[in-house]
RNA sequence: GGGGGGAUACCAAAGCGGCCAACUGGGGCAGACUGUAAAUCUGUUGUCUUCGACUUCGCAGGUUCGAAUCCUGCUCCCCCCA
């Protein structure tokens, strides 16, 4: 099981980098791990406090996998402790606090997503509360005094709210710590993170050279922008788009993102050869079009399958580009209401959130009934047993309803 | 320990006795337009039996014909000084 030569190494795990920290570093680990048929370990950590994994994170699983590929060790950390914590992330919401059974289960749910991109039989998954949890408050102390506030408040995020008078908690200053201790304990090679864990992850090298272990690379990747084209993509900023994600929301969420991110998209998020790379490139500017639905497709195809992404395209093409109704619309049996208004209707399957919002669409031109627009708020449909109606309300919700008796 | 400031709808932020379901911005939704679920423009954005009614402005009381706006207590948050 031989490695392969160092500089074809170095080509896959460039691609998509901001930043290796120390890249020569790198380069001297592989050629001792080829050397001696040792496999570097390679660290990522999970938050467990919101396991719906989406593209974002991809980005840093699929370099990890990248690793495996390679022949690397793949050590996925799940944050039960740090979770605890809770990264300054600037944000600065307090975070409710997760039992230890929330975080099990998160963590459960989250390594499920995960097994979708890296090679689940060859991933070792730890759980730092196994070391962090058993310090002792003198312990603590001996790790926080090899660091210094200076230090910490070199952190970026730091300054801005020291500087902004917004209130920084004393554990915050925990959390580099606690995660640079993994790195110590796990001893690891080269840990994985976004651009914002820079601080965090250099803090591993500290605290390694503290203990005397050769320090951990620092193996920085961008954070993905989400389908707004400004924000990373988060769940709280609703700009993402999630691994389970349905095929023809994937495809249609794809699509909405701008031109300039499609390239960016291939290289982080697609298995596209890197030896292409240049050539979608020069695609996604001359035809941002049909490069932006070959991307959509490549999605789906990685998470559903090359048949869900044609059904996807097919299902874009008539719904959105076409405006009909999707053909593969699913029928709901209800029993004939009480309350026939359309209003009703459109609030009791799920079309509108109250019957004001549903008013609001109707009167706003949103609505077809059997492909017949309804303005009317009042409107009641003539409905018998075993009729049935197609409702669309704007352009992306339809429900067929059959009334039973 | 002392002093000051604040809590308003999804978020931010006005309002400071009636004209407030509550300015404005962001976000969301809809319509037009578009290669697009982008951009832009327009409308809309508490609930309901919608030309009207009802419940909202940290929580609980009180003053008043009438309070998000005044008073009292409580809870939480932030800043400054020590």
């Amino acid at each position: 099981m031989g490695f392969l030569p160092v500089e074809e190494q170095m080509a896959v795990i460039r691609r998509g980098v901001v930043e290796i920290v120390p890249e020569a570093e790198l380069v001297a680990k592989l050629e001792r791990s080829r050397a001696t048929g040792k496999p570097l370990r390679i660290k990522l950590g999970c938050d467990p406090t919101r396991p719906d994994l989406h593209l974002g994170h991809s980005v840093i699983l699929r370099k990890l996998r990248q690793f495996q590929d390679l022949g690397h060790h793949a050590i996925l950390i799940i944050g039960d402790f740090t979770g605890m914590i809770g990264d300054p992330t600037g944000q600065n919401k307090t975070r409710p606090a997760l039992t230890i059974e929330d975080v099990r289960r998160n963590g459960e749910t989250y390594f499920e997503q995960a097994a979708r991109i890296l090679d689940p039989a060859k991933t070792e998954i730890v759980h730092n509360s196994a070391w962090l949890g058993t310090m002792t408050f003198i312990d603590v102390i001996r790790l926080a005094s090899k660091t210094t506030v200076a230090r910490m408040i070199e952190r970026d995020d730091f300054t801005k709210r020291f500087q902004a008078n917004e209130p920084i908690s004393l554990h915050e200053f925990l959390y580099p710590l606690a995660q640079g201790q993994d790195s110590v304990h796990l001893r690891s090679d080269v840990e994985l993170g976004g651009t914002d864990q820079k601080f965090n992850l250099l803090m591993g090298r500290a605290l390694q050279k503290e203990d005397g272990q050769e320090p951990q690379v620092a193996l920085l990747m961008p954070l993905l922008e989400g389908t707004d084209g400004v924000q990373k993509m988060s769940k709280s900023y609703d700009n993402y788009i999630g691994i389970d994600e349905a095929p023809n929301d994937m495809y249609g969420k794809t699509l909405r993102i701008t031109d300039a991110q499609t390239a960016g998209w291939f290289e982080l998020l697609t298995d596209v050869p890197t030896a292409d790379l240049a050539a979608v490139r020069a695609r996604c500017a001359a035809d941002p079009r049909n490069a932006k639905h070959d991307l959509a497709w490549t999605l789906v195809r990685m998470y559903h399958g090359t048949e869900a992404a044609d059904a996807a395209r097919a299902h874009f093409e008539r719904t959105v580009i076409q405006k009909e109704v999707p053909t593969d619309l699913e029928t709901t049996e209800v029993p004939l209401p009480e309350d026939g208004r359309l209003v009703a209707l459109m609030a009791a399957n799920g079309l509108a959130p109250s019957l004001s919002e549903a008013r609001r669409l109707v009167q706003q031109g949103g609505v077809t009934v059997n492909d017949l627009k309804i303005t009317d708020p009042a409107f009641v449909p003539e409905v018998a047993v075993g009729d049935a109606l197609v409702i669309k309300a704007g352009k992306r919700k339809f429900v067929r309803l059959r009334f039973v008796g």
